[in-house]
RNA sequence: GUCCCCAUCGUCUAGUCGGCCUAGGACACCGCGCUUUCAAUGCGGCAACACGGGUUCGAAUCCCGUUGGGGACGCCA
């Protein structure tokens, strides 16, 4: 089995898995599992500071909510010093790279205000002697590791962008291993690539111009390039990088705010890519063997939640009880109130409400919305939205009538309070519909929910009640009584 | 600023190396139907080849330029 892919996904634990990561980890998983290859999962923590076992432990979760097994892994590139150092050394030793006493933060640091950050390394060490530079390196002297950046110009063919080529001037002599000891981003990828002996390196299309300085590292080790295909990148709905400012960027935040990992998955898999048809529910079978690095489109993509809450509303309603009561129990854990409900329905009643449910969860933004106010005293009344169905005056009168009703009632089932509803809209001369739409609003805060009968029924009698009695008071307080 | 990349409806996109595109699908939006319950569902509608030059019998598809957007320019990754 020579030759079988394996490919990476290489995040640094400096944050959360988010959005952008997340795709391009599941792209690297469809197309290692279409190719019945391997997807090692690397950890590059070389920057000291800046990451953490919790955020690996983060990205860790958000890869297994998507369901994305690594075959390998993960390793870390904290624990690979050595490896990074012996490369260094046989640049240096071949005179590839050279020793730099420059001190880190020399000319740079001015551009205090300049937007544009400019300036390129001016390779003042690169002419020291290599015999007086390893000397004053051996005597104590701190320094870094430069590579030495040839003459001409360094191209690529790129799997979704094409043949890409710039010139060796606009590539800086780049630091290979700090003057502490660690690598840099650069140095890490290649000999990690080389190491692990990945085939194909997907990865965001930020690293487009990065690539380069990677190539002159495989040529100057004497080593093959593995294919490079990089993704377009994933952009906020203002066309800016996806950032804390649009909202959720995490991953797992999604997972919170009840989005199904199915949903979010075959979102995230048409972001970028497409299977050529007009097919777009695809189950995760269906986008392995669909899957394919030819239609990988080149434009950035915009993040749409309106798509997303599409999906998640077609999974919502194919899927079964188990995962829906998996999302609603965490909403109603959140509001504390679900001992609460379930004790006060007989088991059979809260599955049927579940059922009744299913289908009509569109937005899992008013899927939970709409528990919040099930199950909690905080909802709030749109008066506005009620008023589009019945004046306030009439419901009021309505709504002390029910209240009547339900205090002697003690059989409230979902029969009874339906038939009685009817039967008192009707008595009164109005339009069932309008009664319901009317009092939906008032008990639920909510323009979207479930049907009447079922909230009314899972609120309970002395909750329906006292919703009843605050919805009455208001519409008292309205009319100036 | 320098270099690299990209450019089809508001959004995700189809458009296999020019003709079958009077540009297709989906989301969103609007309308109608179904349900004497919003929603869901069904049907229909609105809506795009950034602009300007070429090449060609013929261009959304090829070339050049302009504009716009994104990315990279760190001893961050």
């Amino acid at each position: 089995m020579k030759n079988s892919v394996r490919v990476r996904f290489a995040p640094s634990p400096t944050g959360y898995l988010h959005v952008g990561g997340a795709r391009t980890a599941l792209f690297n998983w469809l197309f290692a599992r279409h190719h019945g290859g391997k997807l090692i999962l690397r950890i590059e923590d070389t920057d000291l500071s800046r990451s953490s076992d919790e955020m690996v432990e983060g990205i860790l979760e958000g890869m297994r909510w998507l369901g994305l097994a690594w075959d390998e892994g993960p390793f870390f590139q904290s624990q690979r010093f050595e490896r990074y150092r012996v490369f260094t050394a046989e640049l240096l030793e071949k005179g590839l790279a050279y020793r730099c006493f420059c001190r880190p933060d020399s000319p740079a640091a001015a551009d205090a205000n300049g937007e544009i950050p400019s300036w390129s390394y001016d390779r003042r060490c690169r002419a020291l002697e290599p015999s007086e530079a390893r000397r004053r390196a051996e005597a104590g002297e701190p320094c870094a590791a430069r590579f030495r950046v040839p003459e001409g110009k360094t191209a690529y063919r790129d799997q979704v962008y094409g043949d890409i080529e710039v010139e060796n001037e606009q590539v800086e002599d780049f630091v290979l291993l700090r003057s502490d000891g660690m690598p840099t981003y650069h140095l890490g990828v290649v000999v990690d690539d080389l190491d692990m002996q990945i085939t194909h390196v997907i990865r965001g299309a930020d690293h487009i111009s990065n690539t380069p300085k990677q190539v002159l590292l495989y040529r100057a080790a004497d080593k093959p390039l593995p294919e490079f295909a990089h993704l377009p990148l994933i952009l906020g709905p203002d066309k800016q990088r996806l950032s804390k400012r649009h909202g959720a960027t995490s991953v797992m935040a999604y997972s919170e705010m009840g989005y199904l990992p199915e949903a979010f998955f075959n979102f995230l898999a048409l972001l970028g890519w497409s299977p050529g048809d007009d097919r777009e529910l695809l189950s995760r079978d269906e986008l392995i063997s669909l899957f394919s690095l030819e239609r990988v489109g080149k434009a950035n993509a915009v993040f749409g939640i309106d798509k997303l809450d599409w999906f998640n509303s077609q999974y919502l309603t194919r899927c079964d009880t188990a995962t829906l009561g998996g999302i609603v129990s965490r909403e109603l854990y959140a509001a504390g109130v679900w001992r609460d409900s379930t004790e006060a329905l007989p088991e059979e009643g809260m599955h049927r409400t579940l059922e009744l449910l299913k289908p009509r969860a569109r937005k899992i933004g008013d899927f939970s919305g709409r528990f919040r106010a099930f199950f909690t005293d905080d909802f709030s009344y749109d008066e506005a939205a009620a008023a589009k169905f019945l004046s306030d005056s009439r419901l009021r009168g309505f709504v002390r009538s029910l209240i009547e009703r339900y205090r002697e009632d003690d059989q409230f089932t979902l029969g009874s309070t339906e038939k009685h509803l009817r039967g008192l809209a009707e008595r009164e001369g109005v339009k069932p519909a309008l009664l319901m739409h009317a009092l939906r609003v008032g008990l639920t805060g909510q323009g979207v929910a479930p049907g009447l009968f079922d909230v009314m029924v899972t609120l309970g009698r002395s909750r329906t009640l006292n919703r009843l009695e605050r919805l009455c008071s208001r519409l008292a307080g309205k009319n100036g009584e």
